[in-house]
Parts: structure tokens; C-alpha cells; sequence
DNA sequence: CCAAAACGGAACGCTGACGTTCCATTTCTG
DNA sequence: CAGAAATGGAACGTCAGCGTTCCGTTTTGG
């Protein structure tokens, strides 16, 4: 069945992205599956994980596309690619914050999206435009984006802040800092 | 020796902070000592890893002490805070990037150093004298504090940024935020 | 210089997680 | 409804890391 593949996998980022040092039987029962059947699918665990990153980075792939960040002012883009982010929380957390999931088991660059990123263009085009500061790195201005976003998704995970307005919060932050 | 003692409780930090999955054995390899020796030293991994936890909280408090964060205007405390901070980076990174070491090993709160903390009555200051945002809450701006120099250590571990300029690079973003 | 302490290597048993196999049961599907 | 496919439980061997013991070697300190 190819409802249950899909529900390993969302399990395996799920669990995965919590305890990195997650066992095989936590994930099964998370998808709601016997062990031996994630076997049947995955026939030892660096195949299962290395099918649930190819999955987590089609999702947010996926997710950041839709933000279709080459349009608008790039400070409207960046609202939507928050949004987008903060909606695939887990799937980020999964892939990027544990630097040796992607180093072992990603396809391309070590950490981070791949090159050609639409995010790092949104970047260069903000600081282009004289918006974005451009006295940081774009990849600094990226970095601090995924700190803030891992934060905000914690935050949630945590119950200090509303999943509803944790977008603005971390908008804010970002935009401006935390000088008044 | 005594020796002998902080330099596996350094080692330790130092090893679990990039893979908190780390064997044994490479934590004394990089102690620079024998299996055998830790084993003398700490029965069990648990009273390792316990005792590395209260090690870097004490370092880590001492540092902060040294910021004497009471003193002077809240930014000019906040910028001795970051250097402080930076300073005792990978311990910082050992003690709180994992939410289950603290929550395992640390002997009070879950994540975050203890109540009662000077950087929560700087934050909390500062935004009384009107200079910190006060739309966030004083718990969102010490995660944030966080987040920027953990991720300006990362940055420094990977050559990105020089050591020398991280430190105003954090300050900066962490206080205008990305925009111009 | 010599006894006592500290150290490190080797070997052993133990445990938990993994991967495999077998088989009974449930769920599709024609 | 009947055969086929999918599922899950149980049991087994394997293996890596842990904790322990023993003993020879090095270092410390009087």
C-alpha cells in the first residue's frame, strides 16, 4: 500500500527530527505499523532514513516553490517563505538540524538547500535592491533565517508561542531585530 | 591526577557537541587517555556525561558573571554577553543545541540556564528602558540570543566567518535584524 | 632510588538494537 | 466469495558499544 510507505516516512521525520537516536520500533508504531512491515519497505535503517531526507527535501522543495519567492518585493517574498517554512517545521528540523543527516545520508551539499537555491536568489535580490543588508553574507542572512525559523518551531513545540503568531514574531525579529 | 580529570570533562564536551552519539572510546582518544582511565574516573557513561553537564554550566556561568551584565547601558551589556557567550561556544553548543542533555542530565530546568538568570534580567531590563523590543516576550529574545550565536559558532567552525568578526556580525543582525 | 599510585592495553560477558525468517491473520481485489 | 497480497507478531542470530577485571608499564612523590 502506498499509504503506509508515505506514513513511514512522515513518521521517520517526525520521530527522527525529536531524537536523532530514535529506535526502529519508535517509528513503526509512529506510523502505526508493525516493525516488520517498515522492513518490507525498507530493508535495513540507512535506506529508510535516506528515503524520509529524499522525502523531507521534496516536501520543503515543494513548499518553497509554491512561495514563489521570485515575485513581489522581496520583503513580501520573505514573509511568504517564513510562512512556507514555519508549515514543513518538522520536515527542517529533520534535514538541516543535525548537520549529519544531510552529510551522510543527503544527496548534494552537506547542509542547507542545494545550489540554485530560489531562497539564497531571494536573498541576493533583496540585498540587490538595497533592502536586504548586504554588510552580512547572503549565506549569514540564510543562516540567521533557518535560526530563527528552528526557534519559532520550537517555541510552538514548547507552547510559549501560538502557532498562530509565531510567523509574525519571527518576521519581526528578522526584519528588525530586538531594539525597539 | 587532576589533570587528567578536566581534560576528559573538556574532551567530552568538546566531542559530544559535534555527535552527541559519540562512542566511548573516541571521547578518550580525544581526552588523550585510555578507555580504561575514563572508566576510573567515571564508572558509567551516565556519570560522564553528568558531570561534563555541571562542568560547562559552571564554565558557562562564569562567563556570564565575568559580563557583569548589571553594569553599563543593556546594549553594552548584551555586546559583552555575546563575546562572552562565544567564548564558551562549544559548550554552549554541548549543554543546549540537544534538549535531551539538559533534560537528562541537567539538574534544574529542561533547557536554558537557571532562574534567577542575569541575561533574563538584562533582556528584562533593557526592554523596561525602552530599548529592547517589548512586543516580545523576554523569553523569545534570549532563544533568539541563542539561536544568532549558535549559529555564528557554526559559522566560525566552518570558515565562513573569521573568528574575529563574528562576534560584531551576531551583535548587528541580533540588533537591526536583516533589513537596511 | 624505590615504593605507591596512575595509566593503558587485552580480554571477557552483557545488553539493546538491528536484520532475518517463519507463519498466522487481516485486507485488498477480481 | 476465493485467491492473492499485505500485515504484524514471535523467535533467532549478529553485532557494536558498554562495563568489568587483570596485569604489565609508566609516572609520581617521598
Amino acid at each position: 500500500m502506498e499509504r503506509t510507505r508515505s506514513a513511514i516516512l512522515a513518521a521517520a521525520a517526525s520521530v527522527l527530527a525529536r531524537d536523532r537516536a530514535a529506535t526502529l520500533p519508535q517509528i513503526a508504531a509512529a506510523a502505526g505499523v508493525g516493525r516488520t512491515t517498515v522492513h518490507r519497505y525498507y530493508p535495513d535503517r540507512d535506506t529508510l532514513i535516506k528515503a524520509a531526507v529524499e522525502d523531507s527535501a521534496q516536501v520543503i522543495g515543494e513548499a518553497v516553490t509554491e512561495a514563489r519567492l521570485d515575485e513581489g518585493t522581496p520583503v513580501e517574498a520573505l514573509h511568504r517563505l517564513v510562512t512556507a517554512y514555519l508549515s514543513v517545521g518538522d520536515r527542517l528540523v529533520f534535514l538541516f538540524n543535525d548537520p549529519h543527516v544531510m552529510r551522510d545520508y543527503g544527496v548534494d551539499q552537506p547542509d542547507g538547500p542545494p545550489p540554485g537555491d530560489p531562497v539564497l536568489d531571494l536573498i541576493e535580490r533583496g540585498q540587490a535592491e538595497g533592502v536586504f543588508d548586504d554588510q552580512s553574507t547572503a549565506t549569514w542572512i540564510q543562516h540567521v533565517l533557518w535560526a530563527l525559523v528552528y526557534t519559532g518551531i520550537d517555541e510552538v513545540n514548547k507552547g510559549t508561542v501560538s502557532r498562530h503568531g509565531v510567523a509574525a514574531t519571527v518576521i519581526r525579529t528578522l526584519e528588525r531585530g530586538i531594539l525597539t
